[in-house]
DNA sequence: CAGCCTGTTGGTAACGTTACCAACCTCCAC
DNA sequence: GTGGAGGTTGGTAACGTTACCAACAGGCTG
């Protein structure tokens, strides 16, 4: 009276029970028809809806070599819009392929990410894309995979020879810090990530190289690169303004900073505190940065792209399994001017 | 010399061969090990990881009955910011009880949602989450989804009795009104989706019911239902604010509605037009609203709680089957005034 | 010491799919 | 008309898991 709540789903022989043909005929016509009559098909289908049968597709993996249809994703943060787009680029380029995603948040957490990949792997996923945490990555060795394709996006793994999706993170940073350079600002502040995180490190070094192509000094009272969060970029870029020097510009190396520096010239100019306040570069876009009270430069990407190119990537590797060399693509940014 | 490029995976028996047990014994161990001897466990898992064997999890669902552990979550438009956190939010709480989840877009698109649909069946998922697609929605009934418990969120669909997660729209709306109503506004605007959308119809009511209230009349010059993305809401805001009598303040039924309004209001600003320029209210939050030109009210609700709540829900329909009538939760929503 | 319970191990079957093989049909060319 | 080709149908096996059953050991109680 309890247990059988649930209305049970059909087998696939009282499918073919009620079509009259055998569970082979049933099969086969489930499986697209080729060489099974017309008029069975169409008895098969007809019972198929009467019962509400659905083809198992989970069961097509049972034999090795044949294809899941899944491509399974971890990613750091589905909050991030850019990771949300991240996924759909993803997401549509596996469609058009006929696979389905598997999710995974890994919340910068490795034990989390490879607890992730091998659960991923045991539903016999044809393939990985990763946007890797910072830290131990045995787990991800090709061995370790299984020998399953995997792409990583966004940044790399020391050590890991796979095809990887990137920005032009350097690039970028360089031709933001040169925009200020040209400006005329001499003392600009640098917010962003720990050295530890793939794009942070980038990021620094376009920053670097620009200002000392230009012969400008870094001064690391100005240097923050510890914000993971809006809050803490706030408290960085408040510590900054406050000091005798504050810098006329500041270069942000990602969205969260910039948000967070943002609010804190927000905050002053609404104190009254004296000017003038920081113009600004941001590494990733944000909306209505144009209506920002100081001028914001905005590094743009396009991380859906990122997505589909890794998931083109993938589908290249499966399609065509010779074993060439490990690819890497680094996609342009785009710069927007206030 | 082509084809054997990716090292196959082993099957089970190589493992039991290689620990010297029976198949039996190997798949009890990868179960758990309940009534297995510590030091034949102790041999399987060291010849598991000698060759790399992964517990195959799309096995397990081939008995009928017995769960996937797989969630199937359909969205709108996973680009969203907030459908990537309702996301995320439904994840949190499938990893807590052991589910991965299968994440497809449907871009509004009934077709691709039934598609969607069945492959998630397919792939015997133990539950299905839903933002649906206005639209047809016989392929939703219980017995076309093989009684796999569903649950809708965000949006109800006429006719389908389950459980379901929704915003307060009307009391979000009514609330962000009535406070620009008592700021003095009596001549106010309204952007929003069209009225098939279920939020859309909600939130226009909440609108409607505190103007009635107050005794206001709507003007339908200043009303446009119709704007899907920012571009169309912006040229809506631009067709309002240049007729003879502009709006005083505008009511944003959605984000996207609440970034082209203030494109709008900050290009006539750039450009010197006369104001005075409308206040807002904002259903969604979006960042550094607080730094807008135009004060902005933001009516703020927390997307990755409603993707916890309906997974909460989904989980209590699979735990517990008692077959008791289907649930809605109304998450409350805040308001921030600038 | 007989009987029984428990823990351990293996065997078998079933789930749905696909690969392979066997049997049968029709149809056409010779 | 005979033979072969090709289409159609069913059977069998295999994949890995879990439910069930059987067999056996060891230890316990009466």
């Amino acid at each position: 009276m309890s247990k059988p709540q649930g209305a049970r789903q059909p087998t696939i022989k009282e499918v073919a029970n009620l079509a009259g043909v055998s569970p082979m005929t049933a099969s086969r016509t489930l499986a697209g028809g080729r060489n099974v009559r017309p008029d069975l098909q169409e008895r098969v289908m007809a019972a198929v809806r009467e019962l509400g049968y659905f083809r198992n597709e989970n069961a097509r993996s049972l034999r090795p070599g044949q294809p899941s249809g899944l491509i399974g994703i971890a990613i750091t943060n589905l909050a991030n819009p850019y990771y949300g787009s991240f996924a759909l680029g993803v997401e549509e380029v596996a469609a058009e392929h006929g696979r389905r995603i598997i999710l995974g948040n890994t919340g910068e957490d490795v034990a989390r990410e490879r607890q992730l990949v091998s659960d991923f792997i045991g539903r016999q996923v044809d393939g990985l894309i990763l946007v890797p945490t910072s830290g131990d990555a045995a787990h991800l060795r090709p061995e370790r995979l299984g020998h399953v394709p995997l792409v990583l996006a966004s940044r790399r793994v020391p050590g890991l020879d796979v095809d990887t999706v990137l920005l032009d993170d350097v690039g970028g940073s360089y031709r933001g810090t040169i925009s200020l350079l040209d400006a005329g600002h001499t003392r600009i502040g640098f917010l962003g990530n720990r050295t530890s995180v793939f794009t942070g490190e980038r990021r620094y070094r376009g920053f670097e190289r620009a200002m000392t192509e230009r012969g400008v000094p870094i001064d690391t009272a100005i240097v923050a690169r510890d914000q993971q969060d809006v809050d803490a970029a706030s408290r960085a870029a408040r510590v900054m303004l406050d000091l005798d020097e504050p810098p006329t510009a500041i270069f942000s190396a990602n969205n969260r900073n910039s948000i967070g520096a943002l609010r804190e010239i927000g905050r002053r100019i609404r104190d009254g505190l004296p000017g003038p306040h920081p113009s600004m570069v941001s590494f990733d876009d944000f909306e209505l940065s144009e209506l920002m009270p100081v001028p914001v430069t905005v590094i743009d990407h396009d991380a859906r792209l990122l997505g589909r190119e890794a998931a083109t990537l993938l589908f290249a590797r499966l399609d065509d399994d010779t074993a060439e060399a490990a690819r890497t693509v680094e996609l342009p940014v785009t710069i927007e001017y206030p």
